[in-house]
DNA sequence: TTATCTATTTTATTAAAACAAAAAAAATCA
DNA sequence: TGATTTTTTTTGTTTTAATAAAATAGATAA
């Protein structure tokens, strides 16, 4: 409570991976399988079972063997601390430091594990208090309270109705330069035209001005509300 | 050239920490023994040794056995990388973040290792290209080139002379404290009314105000010019 | 100049985090 | 259900960086 960093510096570089991704991936709600955090760590299966049995140890995560993992309160407390400093450090890089959206994620993955919280809770009132990142995603405040906006995916949003963009997919520049080429930005007004149910593309007017195709991957990365 | 850090970023943070420490052992010029490394990394001369042979074989340093070591012309460039972005987030800290010149050794000792030429490009031009850090050293250009102000310790100025400070020994909180709490700042003017033979100590006018005496070891730790 | 002391290096271990290969459990399919 | 496939865990290695203890080189002193 007093020290929000103090109780977490005990945990590795490998370690602070590890609660970010499985808090990422139980997002849906699900445990998290052992080859899932593989994937998205871009290690082996062996690697995380190991890891898995330490972070339980360390009482961040429930284990329960064969059947995957979800974070503890206090793991959950960890993730949100190091999404935190992730996002805010986003912010500055694109508000300060004139970085572009799509440029931000490998140097914010570096920045998320200095260890500082004077430092992060002076950044956040240097930025003016940000309430989201450049992608739109929530950034928790300093007793790690996140606001999530009830915001859908675009390939499941209801046709001919006004929609706002509120965040994109943050992890894939190309994504992003893509989006940047189309004119989609956060705050982008949208309305679906169309859904072409042969391959789920969409045909959408972007702002009441350019319409546009675009596939079902994209739209799955688009959050909109109405 | 076009990249200054792809080149670099085979280097490991401990590795990072070995060649910035024999940077700064090495502003004396005398080679740089085991020992003084394992005192300045509060490590132990055999994983100094261990070390070192690795770094000999990367061409960062020069290594002849039982003799020490000094950086090379490659080693240089990294060790001078590294305190560039060092002292540039210590600027930011202290201007952006309000933190105190005694806050900002241990973040930064963190910060310095982030590997992102761009960023601290961009972070320089955000902070007005500075050309010194907080504690009053020189912060190295882009290409590396670094300015040396020609100082010398308040122990071994002249008596009776208008001085100025031009930095002071940023490694110890604790000094710094002390120099906040007797009014020497960077670029405040001194004068040395007596220095005691017995012990060193040096009384001296501060901002041609405060009488104080100093013991040699801070005298030690501040720079000035006449 | 030899003996002693100090600094440095070598050797053998340890811990963290990764991997491949093998073993075991769970899920799927026939 | 039983057989097969997939997923997960175990076992045994590897690499990096550190350590202690032992060996050796260099410096100092008698």
């Amino acid at each position: 409570m007093d020290n929000f960093e103090l109780n977490y510096s005990n945990f590795s570089h490998a370690e602070e991976n590890y609660v970010k991704t499985i808090y990422h991936l139980s997002e849906k709600g699900e445990d998290v399988s052992t080859t899932a955090i593989a994937d998205e760590l871009k290690t082996k299966p062996a690697s995380v079972s190991d890891m898995i049995k330490k972070l339980a140890q360390k009482k961040v995560i429930n284990y329960v063997k064969y059947k995957g993992v979800n974070l503890t309160e206090e793991g959950e407390k960890i993730a949100l601390w190091i999404v935190r400093k992730h996002r805010l450090w986003e912010v500055f890089l694109v508000e300060k430091l004139k970085f572009n959206w799509d440029e931000v994620h490998e140097v914010a993955e570096q920045l998320e594990h200095i260890k500082s919280k004077r430092m992060i809770d002076q950044l956040e009132e240097f930025l003016g208090f940000p309430k989201f990142d450049p992608h739109g995603d929530p950034i928790p405040d300093k007793e790690g309270k996140i606001h999530f906006i009830p915001a859908k995916p675009l390939s499941e949003a209801p046709i001919a109705k006004t929609l706002k963009v509120v965040s994109v997919s943050d992890g894939n520049p190309e994504l992003l330069r893509y989006l940047d080429k189309v004119g989609v930005a956060i705050g982008s007004q949208l309305e679906i035209v169309e859904k072409i149910a042969f391959d789920d593309s969409i045909e959408l007017i972007i702002d009441d001005r350019d319409t546009r195709l675009v596939s079902k991957i994209v739209a799955d990365n688009i959050l909109v509300v109405d």
